[in-house]
DNA sequence: GGTTAAACGAGACGGTACGTCCGGTCTTTTA
DNA sequence: TAAAAGACCGGACGTACCGTCTCGTTTAACC
């Protein structure tokens, strides 16, 4: 049964609630009260649709990074299969870094909400998965698990915001870019 | 004006309470009711000393990295002053990452708690300044301020504990450690 | 819309919590996490119907009275309409001193509560505005507005508690009365 | 043995300090951390001066009246002994209702704090004894104990304050001065 | 078009943590 | 060695939040 016309409409509601509370106050202003409120639903649904507060935010970044995983998994290359791995590494990292940078604050209170249960995430393991094999292929020597760990750890919605300024907004992808290719290596 | 002697008790009293509440339930479930009623001390005396949960959980840290922090600033090498750059980075690692790797789950509650303003805690700008001088020491064309946030971003509780077996209680500390050297370059 | 069933029954168990702390162990023994805690309720609810704990003890008062207040302003004579001045006085003082004597633990606990806004009370205001009506008709010469304040003030809790006795419980109405006459004056 | 110079000192200046916040704040303002600290002393003095909250509050009272209660016992008439009863209790209400009408805010700050056990202050005690000695003395037949209590509850802070405006600052005065004339007959 | 089951809104609820405040006690320091 | 300073205890208050639940009311999908 495919979901409901007016089931999708609330669930766009809440996403877009979601998005204004964080962009207009940050991570702790995204109470499921205000959110309830202000898309114009009962607080019921939100737990309906999304389960918890974590859930909601994890829906939420889904919705920014689906583009990039479905590019990543089966679009074309330097994203997708088929390119040699630093320049898929790059195109990776840059797609995530701008994502990263568009949305540090929900990075930020996404990484509060999940707490313990980070590495359960899909989203978090499709990145990972994807990231540990590009490493793999380039330095099969390498730790590959540990360093896409390191590598997505830097991915701190406040390490973002802390480098991230209007003149150089680039600047972190840039950043994550040459540490990705200090551990691939030189050679 | 020394610190009043049932102060210092009180002090103590909080801390140790503090930690065996996170040893044996998890960062969740250091509330500071409980954490006051098992040292034996009012509530208000918690507030009093340490502010809010953050500054309780920094103050714990605080204490747990102090001889660190010594050793590095003015100890004998190689943490101290007067080591070259690979073994001072090499030992300061080793040091850093036992700590976390002894207190992970204090990591972890640590990082939840201060939420925001994780840059401005003192301990974390200590690391970050002797990272990023250790560095720019030895990669002096490097982005040093980022790579040591780079490097501590992998210092993350739940990171720490995800990749930290009982058989093999070093590896968190040893994959940074060759994150690291990965990072100052091979030559 | 009416009051969901939950929420009767919740305000119910409160109030009767509150009622029961009151007669065991008098104003001060009433506190909210108590209140809750004995009613079977959260904390949040008792401050989400009842806003403070003044609110909670004029909730309970209003309770208590609220039989006498639609008597006076409805009901038969001599307590409502129709009844000659001094009849009425003395069956309004009657009412409202045997709820006096009832409820004295109530009614030193409210008074503490409200402190500064006790004149704005809905309840004192209703009690005022009848009996500074009736002095006014009695004796249009008088300050009918400070003698309804003056009658009102004598229901203090704890002088109710002082001068009541098991041997002769309706003195303070009979002493109240006496007041109110001489007050009336004797033509 | 007199009371030390220091200690003097230190009470002059928590009172006065008491004094202060009352009159910037109101009662609620009057936190024995704020006395002490305004008046530059340890919070332990004024314990040890005046055991309690209600005990500072009462003793400022007594400070403000103490020379009423000088006047009416030994002092001329028609305040002291020898006036007619009437004159001396028109007298005694209009010294009363001065301190009153001046201290509204302090007064009702000492009924919130004495709560319990008002009547055994002894300030109430030598008023009560002297009104209702009065009353009994000018109308033997009534309740004098209990119409002095009613005489003294009008007396309370907050009805000071409700019924004393700049334009008229002695009407509360002569309110209860006209209250004690009806009660105590007009023959 | 009517029926029906679901999804819904509104929001109360339990429970719990936080941080503030206060009264009164008691220890430590100091003069 | 007594008094001052002020840290301490215990606990109340009020707020906020999450996730659950209740209870009528739409409303969309189906007959």
């Amino acid at each position: 049964m495919p979901e409901r016309a007016d089931a999708a409409r609330n669930r766009r509601a809440v996403l877009d609630a979601t998005e204004r509370l964080l962009a207009e106050g940050g991570g702790d202003h995204v109470s499921l009260d205000r959110v309830a409120a202000l898309a114009g639903v009962g607080k019921g649904t939100v737990f309906r649709r999304f389960g918890s507060r974590a859930g909601l935010l994890q829906a939420l970044l889904e919705e920014r990074s689906r583009e990039l995983r479905e590019a990543v998994a089966e679009g074309p290359p330097p994203l997708g299969p088929g390119a040699p791995v630093r320049e898929r590494l790059l195109a990776f990292l840059d797609g995530l870094g701008a994502i990263a940078e568009r949305n540090a604050v929900l990075f930020a209170a996404h990484e509060q909400a999940c707490a313990e249960d980070k590495y359960a995430d899909p989203s978090y393991r499709f990145w990972h998965a994807h990231l540990a094999g590009l490493i793999a292929a380039g330095r099969p020597d390498a730790d590959a698990d540990f360093l896409a760990h390191a590598l997505l750890a830097t991915f701190d919605g406040d390490l973002v915001r802390h480098v991230t300024t209007p003149e150089d907004p680039r600047h972190f992808t840039r950043s994550v870019q040459r540490l990705a290719l200090a551990v691939l290596g030189s050679d």
